[in-house]
DNA sequence: CAGGATCCATATGGATACTG
DNA sequence: CAGTATCCATATGGATCCTG
Protein backbone atom coordinates (compact mmCIF):
# COMPACT_ATOMS: atom_id res chain seq x y z
CA UNK A 1 0.00 0.00 0.00
CA UNK A 2 2.40 3.04 1.03
CA UNK A 3 6.53 2.15 0.61
CA UNK A 4 8.50 2.80 3.91
CA UNK A 5 10.68 4.64 2.34
CA UNK A 6 8.09 7.37 1.12
CA UNK A 7 7.03 7.33 4.69
CA UNK A 8 10.12 8.47 6.35
CA UNK A 9 11.01 10.86 4.00
CA UNK A 10 7.63 11.96 3.96
CA UNK A 11 7.83 15.11 5.19
CA UNK A 12 10.80 16.39 2.79
CA UNK A 13 9.17 15.43 -0.22
CA UNK A 14 6.17 16.50 0.72
CA UNK A 15 8.40 20.04 0.93
CA UNK A 16 9.58 19.70 -2.78
CA UNK A 17 6.06 19.13 -4.15
CA UNK A 18 4.61 22.11 -2.21
CA UNK A 19 7.53 23.99 -3.89
CA UNK A 20 5.88 23.19 -7.40
CA UNK A 21 2.07 23.49 -6.90
CA UNK A 22 2.08 25.06 -3.72
CA UNK A 23 1.88 29.11 -2.91
CA UNK A 24 -0.63 31.38 -4.58
CA UNK A 25 -0.80 30.68 -8.12
CA UNK A 26 1.35 27.78 -9.28
CA UNK A 27 -0.73 24.99 -8.88
CA UNK A 28 -3.86 27.17 -10.60
CA UNK A 29 -1.64 27.16 -13.44
CA UNK A 30 -0.57 23.67 -13.84
CA UNK A 31 -4.90 22.82 -13.35
CA UNK A 32 -5.40 25.52 -15.99
CA UNK A 33 -2.56 23.48 -18.21
CA UNK A 34 -4.19 19.85 -17.67
CA UNK A 35 -6.81 21.01 -20.18
CA UNK A 36 -4.29 21.55 -23.21
CA UNK A 37 -1.58 24.43 -24.39
CA UNK A 38 -2.80 27.58 -22.98
CA UNK A 39 -1.34 31.52 -24.27
CA UNK A 40 -0.68 33.75 -22.19
CA UNK A 41 -3.55 35.89 -22.04
CA UNK A 42 -5.82 33.01 -22.08
CA UNK A 43 -4.26 32.11 -18.90
CA UNK A 44 -4.50 35.87 -17.76
CA UNK A 45 -8.13 35.62 -17.99
CA UNK A 46 -8.93 32.08 -16.61
CA UNK A 47 -7.21 33.22 -12.83
CA UNK A 48 -9.47 35.45 -11.54
CA UNK A 49 -7.33 38.62 -11.05
CA UNK A 50 -3.22 37.93 -11.82
CA UNK A 51 -1.11 40.93 -13.00
CA UNK A 52 1.04 40.39 -16.16
CA UNK A 53 4.00 40.30 -13.85
CA UNK A 54 3.00 37.57 -11.52
CA UNK A 55 1.83 35.14 -14.04
CA UNK A 56 5.49 36.03 -15.85
CA UNK A 57 7.10 35.10 -12.70
CA UNK A 58 4.67 32.30 -11.88
CA UNK A 59 5.27 30.98 -15.44
CA UNK A 60 8.72 31.55 -15.57
CA UNK A 61 9.18 29.62 -11.96
CA UNK A 62 7.33 26.46 -13.56
CA UNK A 63 9.55 26.43 -16.79
CA UNK A 64 12.82 25.79 -14.34
CA UNK A 65 11.22 23.27 -12.69
CA UNK A 66 10.89 21.43 -15.79
CA UNK A 67 7.06 21.25 -15.23
CA UNK A 68 5.74 23.16 -18.27
CA UNK A 69 7.57 24.77 -21.69
CA UNK A 70 7.17 27.95 -23.74
CA UNK A 71 6.43 27.85 -27.29
CA UNK A 72 6.62 30.87 -29.73
CA UNK A 73 3.80 30.34 -31.94
CA UNK A 74 3.83 32.96 -34.58
CA UNK A 75 6.05 36.29 -34.15
CA UNK A 76 4.71 39.71 -34.83
CA UNK A 77 1.88 39.51 -32.94
CA UNK A 78 3.86 37.58 -30.95
CA UNK A 79 1.79 34.49 -29.83
CA UNK A 80 3.15 32.29 -27.10
CA UNK A 81 1.89 29.07 -25.86
CA UNK A 82 2.64 27.27 -22.68
CA UNK A 83 2.15 23.94 -22.38
CA UNK A 84 3.12 20.95 -19.91
CA UNK A 85 6.41 19.48 -20.72
CA UNK A 86 6.21 15.28 -20.51
CA UNK A 87 7.43 15.41 -16.91
CA UNK A 88 4.61 17.71 -16.45
CA UNK A 89 1.92 15.51 -17.61
CA UNK A 90 2.76 13.37 -14.83
CA UNK A 91 1.71 15.66 -12.41
CA UNK A 92 -2.09 15.25 -13.89
CA UNK A 93 -3.32 12.98 -11.67
CA UNK A 94 -2.45 14.04 -8.85
CA UNK A 95 -3.72 17.32 -9.60
CA UNK A 96 -7.20 15.51 -10.48
CA UNK A 97 -6.96 13.65 -7.36
CA UNK A 98 -6.63 17.43 -5.70
CA UNK A 99 -9.64 18.51 -7.40
CA UNK A 100 -11.75 15.59 -6.55
CA UNK A 101 -10.51 15.56 -3.13
CA UNK A 102 -11.33 19.38 -2.79
CA UNK A 103 -15.19 18.41 -4.02
CA UNK A 104 -15.66 16.53 -1.30
CA UNK A 105 -14.24 18.35 0.92
CA UNK A 106 -16.60 21.62 -0.03
CA UNK A 107 -19.42 19.18 0.55
CA UNK A 108 -18.33 18.14 3.98
CA UNK A 109 -16.74 21.00 5.50
CA UNK A 110 -17.15 24.46 3.53
CA UNK A 111 -20.95 23.85 2.54
CA UNK A 112 -21.27 21.47 5.89
CA UNK A 113 -20.94 24.42 8.27
CA UNK B 1 -11.85 9.44 -16.23
CA UNK B 2 -12.57 12.49 -15.35
CA UNK B 3 -15.53 14.25 -14.39
CA UNK B 4 -16.08 17.21 -16.78
CA UNK B 5 -17.47 19.60 -13.63
CA UNK B 6 -14.60 18.84 -11.63
CA UNK B 7 -12.45 19.64 -14.77
CA UNK B 8 -14.46 23.15 -15.25
CA UNK B 9 -14.54 24.12 -11.77
CA UNK B 10 -10.55 22.45 -11.38
CA UNK B 11 -8.93 26.14 -10.43
CA UNK B 12 -11.67 26.93 -7.86
CA UNK B 13 -11.17 24.10 -5.89
CA UNK B 14 -7.15 23.44 -6.48
CA UNK B 15 -6.82 26.93 -4.40
CA UNK B 16 -9.29 25.49 -1.93
CA UNK B 17 -6.90 22.42 -1.40
CA UNK B 18 -4.09 25.03 -1.16
CA UNK B 19 -5.12 27.02 1.29
CA UNK B 20 -5.17 23.23 3.03
CA UNK B 21 -2.03 21.90 2.61
CA UNK B 22 -0.10 24.87 0.74
CA UNK B 23 2.32 27.22 2.56
CA UNK B 24 5.46 26.33 4.42
CA UNK B 25 4.32 24.36 7.12
CA UNK B 26 0.85 22.69 6.82
CA UNK B 27 1.51 19.89 4.51
CA UNK B 28 4.30 18.74 6.11
CA UNK B 29 2.51 18.52 9.52
CA UNK B 30 -0.29 16.50 7.63
CA UNK B 31 2.16 14.21 6.41
CA UNK B 32 3.91 13.84 9.95
CA UNK B 33 0.32 13.07 11.27
CA UNK B 34 -0.34 10.73 8.43
CA UNK B 35 1.73 7.71 10.72
CA UNK B 36 -0.51 8.68 13.75
CA UNK B 37 -0.81 11.08 16.71
CA UNK B 38 1.70 13.14 17.33
CA UNK B 39 2.21 15.96 20.54
CA UNK B 40 3.04 19.26 20.18
CA UNK B 41 7.28 18.68 21.01
CA UNK B 42 6.81 16.05 18.65
CA UNK B 43 5.92 17.49 15.48
CA UNK B 44 8.16 21.03 16.65
CA UNK B 45 11.12 18.66 16.63
CA UNK B 46 10.12 16.47 13.61
CA UNK B 47 9.95 19.67 11.28
CA UNK B 48 13.22 20.85 11.03
CA UNK B 49 13.13 24.09 12.35
CA UNK B 50 9.70 25.60 13.09
CA UNK B 51 9.32 27.61 16.60
CA UNK B 52 6.78 27.22 18.96
CA UNK B 53 4.49 30.42 18.00
CA UNK B 54 4.68 29.52 14.23
CA UNK B 55 3.64 25.51 14.87
CA UNK B 56 0.78 26.85 17.54
CA UNK B 57 -0.78 29.12 14.40
CA UNK B 58 -0.15 26.21 11.70
CA UNK B 59 -2.46 24.03 14.02
CA UNK B 60 -4.97 26.05 15.07
CA UNK B 61 -5.54 26.75 11.28
CA UNK B 62 -5.46 22.91 10.61
CA UNK B 63 -8.26 22.68 13.44
CA UNK B 64 -10.11 25.02 12.21
CA UNK B 65 -10.21 23.50 8.60
CA UNK B 66 -11.17 19.98 10.73
CA UNK B 67 -8.33 18.14 9.70
CA UNK B 68 -7.10 17.53 12.93
CA UNK B 69 -8.10 18.06 16.81
CA UNK B 70 -6.19 18.34 19.63
CA UNK B 71 -6.67 15.75 22.61
CA UNK B 72 -5.10 17.10 26.40
CA UNK B 73 -3.87 13.36 27.39
CA UNK B 74 -2.98 14.81 30.90
CA UNK B 75 -2.34 17.61 32.61
CA UNK B 76 0.19 19.13 34.93
CA UNK B 77 2.91 18.41 33.15
CA UNK B 78 0.65 18.90 30.69
CA UNK B 79 0.66 16.45 27.28
CA UNK B 80 -1.22 17.24 24.28
CA UNK B 81 -1.72 14.93 21.20
CA UNK B 82 -2.62 16.62 17.82
CA UNK B 83 -4.00 13.48 15.29
CA UNK B 84 -6.41 13.52 12.68
CA UNK B 85 -10.25 13.98 12.40
CA UNK B 86 -12.21 11.34 10.30
CA UNK B 87 -12.75 13.95 7.84
CA UNK B 88 -8.50 15.20 7.81
CA UNK B 89 -7.89 11.29 7.26
CA UNK B 90 -9.86 11.42 3.64
CA UNK B 91 -6.51 13.21 2.75
CA UNK B 92 -4.06 10.36 3.45
CA UNK B 93 -3.87 9.23 -0.38
CA UNK B 94 -3.40 12.66 -1.44
CA UNK B 95 -0.72 13.06 0.81
CA UNK B 96 0.78 9.71 -0.33
CA UNK B 97 0.50 10.39 -4.04
CA UNK B 98 2.26 13.50 -3.68
CA UNK B 99 5.06 11.72 -1.80
CA UNK B 100 5.00 8.95 -4.41
CA UNK B 101 5.28 11.46 -7.57
CA UNK B 102 7.75 13.94 -5.62
CA UNK B 103 10.31 11.00 -5.11
CA UNK B 104 9.63 10.36 -8.41
CA UNK B 105 10.23 13.68 -9.95
CA UNK B 106 13.10 14.23 -7.46
CA UNK B 107 14.73 11.43 -9.15
CA UNK B 108 14.13 12.63 -13.03
CA UNK B 109 14.63 16.47 -12.27
CA UNK B 110 16.41 16.99 -9.11
CA UNK B 111 19.03 14.37 -9.65
CA UNK B 112 18.86 14.10 -12.89
CA UNK B 113 19.59 17.19 -13.66
C1' DC C 1 0.15 40.09 -27.60
C1' DA C 2 3.21 39.08 -24.19
C1' DG C 3 5.85 40.71 -21.12
C1' DG C 4 9.83 43.85 -18.60
C1' DA C 5 10.70 47.45 -14.99
C1' DT C 6 9.93 49.70 -10.89
C1' DC C 7 8.12 50.39 -6.74
C1' DC C 8 5.14 48.82 -3.07
C1' DA C 9 1.52 46.21 0.25
C1' DT C 10 0.78 42.56 2.94
C1' DA C 11 0.92 37.91 4.48
C1' DT C 12 3.65 34.50 6.32
C1' DG C 13 6.55 32.95 9.29
C1' DG C 14 10.58 33.83 12.70
C1' DA C 15 13.28 35.51 17.14
C1' DT C 16 13.13 36.04 21.63
C1' DA C 17 11.35 35.96 25.98
C1' DC C 18 8.02 34.45 29.18
C1' DT C 19 4.15 31.24 31.60
C1' DG C 20 0.50 27.80 33.81
C1' DC D 1 5.31 20.35 28.22
C1' DA D 2 2.86 23.20 25.49
C1' DG D 3 2.11 26.94 24.64
C1' DT D 4 1.54 33.05 24.61
C1' DA D 5 3.07 37.63 23.69
C1' DT D 6 5.52 40.98 21.28
C1' DC D 7 8.02 42.59 17.85
C1' DC D 8 10.16 41.93 13.39
C1' DA D 9 12.28 40.10 8.57
C1' DT D 10 11.34 38.65 4.35
C1' DA D 11 8.97 36.50 0.63
C1' DT D 12 5.20 36.68 -2.22
C1' DG D 13 2.53 38.79 -5.06
C1' DG D 14 0.34 43.38 -6.76
C1' DA D 15 -0.14 48.24 -9.13
C1' DT D 16 1.21 50.84 -12.60
C1' DC D 17 3.46 52.11 -16.51
C1' DC D 18 6.14 50.98 -20.49
C1' DT D 19 7.76 48.25 -24.92
C1' DG D 20 9.28 45.09 -29.08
Amino acid sequence: MMKVTSKEQGALVVADVLEIIGGKWRGLILAKLCDGPKRFNELKLGLRKVTSSTLTKELRHLEELKMIERAVVQKSPIVVEYRMTTHGETIKQLIYQMIDWGLEHRKKVIEGK
